[in-house]
DNA sequence: AAGTGGTCTAGACCACGTC
DNA sequence: ACGTGGTCTAGACCACTTT
C-alpha cells in the first residue's frame, strides 16, 4: 500500500475505472472511508478528488446516500470571455475601436427588462471594434450611471468601455447568452457585410448585488468563432 | 476572534474587500498565515477560500510571490450542453427526432482533420430533431466505429445517437466550438426555413486519451438561444 | 537561502437525508 | 437513529520561484 497518494492520483485512479466501465453511469461506488483504506491515504485526501469530480459533473454527492457516477453525463464547457482588445490582438492583429454614440436616455423596454431598472435614464454607448482596420464586432451598451462612478469622464477615445468597466467597476455576478441573428440595415452598414448576413450575438447583463451595472449586445461578423475545451 | 470561520465566509470577506476597492486589481494581498490569524482559522481554510478564488479567476497565485487580484479580469461562464431531448423537453415540448442517412464511408478532409484519423471509414448519420414537431436542430455526425463497440446495432429509432453515445461511449476530453452561419439548400429543406437564414452552430469532437471518438456539427434553427451564468 | 503556496494526515464534529 | 458526505484544525513537509 502507498503512501502519500496526491489528490490528483486517486482521482486519476477513480476516473479510470469510471471510463473503463468498471463503474458504469448511475452506479454508487464506495463511500470515502473504504476508499481512503483502499488507496493507503487519508479520507481528506479521497473526499477532495470526488469533490472535484462532482464539480465537474462525473459523480453526484449526496448525504447519507452516497456517491454516484453521474447517470446522465451533461458535458460543461468553461468559455472564457475575455476583453475585445486582447481578443484581437492575441490573433496578431492590430486593434482599434470608435464610439459611434454616446447619449444619456431612457433605455427601451427590452433593455429595462434585463437591467429591472425602470424609468431610470442610463448611458448609451454603441462602439464600434476593429480589427487590422476591419470592422470586426459591435456593441451597443446601457450602463447604470450611478454605481459607476468616473464614467463621465472616462477618455473613451483612449480605452474602450469594454476594457474600462472591466478594469474600474466590480460585479458579483450576471448572465450571457449566445444565439445567432440576421444583420439589419444598421449592423451591416457598420460591419461592412450585407443585410441579412449571419451573426453571433453575445448579450450580457453583469450585477453587483443584485443591482445592474451595465447591460450589451455584441455583434460579431461572419467568421466569428467561439472555441473552449470540454 | 471568531473559531471555526467557514472557507466560505472567509471567501466572502475576501470577495468584499476586492469588490469594495480595497484591494484593486493588480495588488498583492496578505499571505495565508496572516488572513489565518486575522480571520481566526487555520490556514486549510484560508488555502481553500484562496485556491476557490484563484479557481475563478479572481486572483492569480504564485509561490513564494503570493496571492494578488488579477489584473484583467477574464469573465468565465461555465456552459452546461445538455442532451437535445432533455434540451427540448425541459422547455415542455414534445421531442422527436428522425435519422435521414446512415452510411459508412470515408470522412471528407474536414472531417478528418478534425478527427486526426485519416483514411479511415467512419459511420456517418445525419439526424433531424424535433421539437413539438416543428425542425428544431440538424446533427451532422461522424463516429469512429472501432472505439464505439455496439454502434452498429442500436436501435437509433429510438434512442437518438446523440444520446446512446453519451450513455454508452465514455469521453476524457474533447472540444467545442460555437459560430454563426447561414443555411445552405440543403440545411434549409431539413429545417423548413429559408435559404441563407441565420443559424447557431455548435461543432463538437470528443476523445479517449487522444483517440476520436466522434466529431459532429449542429445546426440550429433561428430562436435558439444558450444561457448561462457568470 | 528563504518565503510562499500546495498538499497530506489524523482526528474530530457537524449537517443533511434517508430509514 | 444513523450513515454519509462536508468541513475544520494543527502541524508537518514539499515544491516552486525569486532574491
Amino acid at each position: 500500500m502507498r503512501q502519500t497518494q496526491s489528490h490528483q492520483s486517486v482521482q486519476a485512479a477513480l476516473l479510470k475505472r469510471i471510463h473503463s466501465g468498471e463503474w458504469s453511469p448511475g452506479m454508487f461506488i464506495p463511500g470515502e472511508v473504504e476508499l481512503a483504506l483502499e488507496f493507503g491515504c487519508s479520507r481528506t485526501t479521497v473526499n477532495r478528488a470526488l469533490r472535484q469530480l462532482a464539480e465537474n459533473g462525473i459523480v453526484e454527492r449526496k448525504r447519507k446516500r452516497g456517491t454516484r457516477v453521474t447517470p446522465m453525463p451533461v458535458a460543461r464547457a468553461t468559455l472564457e470571455i475575455p476583453i475585445i482588445r486582447k481578443e484581437v490582438e492575441d490573433r496578431g492583429s492590430e486593434y482599434r475601436h470608435s464610439v459611434v454614440l454616446k447619449e444619456i436616455k431612457k433605455a427601451p423596454a427590452s433593455v429595462t427588462a434585463r437591467m429591472q431598472l425602470k424609468d431610470k435614464k442610463l448611458l448609451h454607448i454603441q462602439t464600434l471594434h476593429l480589427s487590422d482596420g476591419a470592422p470586426y464586432m459591435f456593441e451597443d451598451r446601457w450602463v447604470n450611471v450611478e454605481e459607476t462612478p468616473g464614467i463621465e469622464n472616462a477618455p473613451f477615445d483612449e480605452i474602450s468601455p469594454n476594457e474600462w468597466l472591466v478594469q474600474e467597476v466590480p460585479y458579483s455576478d450576471g448572465d450571457i447568452s449566445f444565439y445567432a441573428s440576421s444583420a439589419n440595415k444598421e449592423l451591416a452598414d457598420f460591419l461592412e457585410i450585407k443585410e441579412g448576413a449571419p451573426l453571433f450575438i453575445i448579450e450580457r447583463t453583469t450585477r453587483m448585488n443584485d443591482v445592474a451595472i451595465t447591460s450589451l449586445k455584441m455583434a460579431y461578423t461572419e467568421g466569428f468563432k467561439m472555441t473552449s475545451k470540454l
